[in-house]
DNA sequence: TTGTCTGTACCGACTGGACGGTTTATATAC
DNA sequence: GTATATAAACCGTCCAGTCGGTACAGACAA
């Protein structure tokens, strides 16, 4: 039968949001079918049906978040369009803006694909994507690599929740990023 | 009754050797109790008499790696006596072995502790150590956690497999970080 | 010097619960 | 009447932790 409350629509839209909102509230722990299942107003057969595993779950999951983010990239690039790096640029302002907002999220989140990388496929695509712009974009790709993976330190260490830098720290190296984004475009 | 071997000795040991062997070669989800139990040569009893749950042998191997990070650390401090900030050199050096040596170790072990981060407080007051060190050899504090946050980042893209980088881009952001240090010393 | 007692180290079968996935039945839409 | 979608009971496995027991090494006394 189709569900109690009636619409049928886009299931899959529905559990991703639930199953978001689930993890960044309980915890990841509490990411198991039923609970997704009960917390998405699904049985979990009709979860089931919709991602047919576990894994399959998780991977919307972060395809989502993926889409999210590099949609969130894109519109930071039209800030930046002066910069000679808007690419780069919009990253920093993103993931300045990610740890502050969605910190809770990417915190729930990484413990699922911590033991199974590729669940991160969708991400790697997105990141990927990030990283041909950026190679067009500028030439001192040393230089770039470097700040690249200093966001994704600043991104896993509060997804990990084991940063020892203050607030202050933090702003301070966000700081030091955006000046040298700037030497770079010169 | 002691164990079957007829040796007594530092049972501890043996087992968190025995147990970060095993996550090395098989995997995350291969560090069960049993199968820690048996590639130590113990029973699960003699395992549990211990380490008296899964978490305190987690526990115990983050000591037991944080212990051998920060001997690293000390001993490629003395590299760089001639350095003005020491510590933070040896950070960069001691990151470049391990994500060359000790990567496997980091797959294996990370999944275990990101759901509970609290598993890592061994390794955290490691860093806080370190940070401490950081914090009384330089001033330029903003450029100073700008690479100590690109070395988390090195460190846990690689951990987690999620690594865009070529091995030549990871060459060229060490080159760029030595540089940064150096410039931060002057 | 033998017998008893006690603490330490270890064994391994068992339990209990969690959880991913299956199955079967059924309702709606086209 | 077939494809899509949903419900809910059920199954099987995995695994952390329990628990009653065992082997040995002193300690201490008679």
């Amino acid at each position: 039968m189709p569900r109690a409350s009636g619409k049928k629509q886009d299931s899959k839209h529905e559990i991703l949001v639930a199953a978001l909102d689930l993890v960044r509230k309980a915890g990841p722990p509490a990411l198991t079918l039923d609970a997704v299942a009960e917390a998405a107003g699904f049985s979990k057969g009709g979860l089931l049906y919709n991602f047919p595993s576990k894994d399959a779950l998780i991977t919307g999951m972060v395809q989502f978040l993926a889409g999210q983010f590099e949609a969130e990239i894109e519109a930071a690039k039209q800030n930046a369009a002066n910069s000679k790096a808007p690419t780069l640029s919009a990253m920093i302002d993103v993931t300045d803006g990610w740890i502050r907002q969605q910190r809770d999220v990417a915190r729930a989140i990484l413990p699922a694909t911590a033991d199974k990388p590729e669940l991160t496929a969708p991400f790697m695509a997105v990141k990927l994507r990030l990283k041909q712009a950026i190679e067009a974009e500028t030439t001192n790709l040393g230089a770039a690599w470097s700040i690249w993976t200093c966001l994704e330190g600043l991104h896993f260490s509060e997804a990990h929740s084991v940063s020892v830098l203050s607030d202050d720290d933090r702003i301070a190296v966000f700081k030091d990023l955006r000046n040298r984004l700037n030497e770079l475009n010169n």
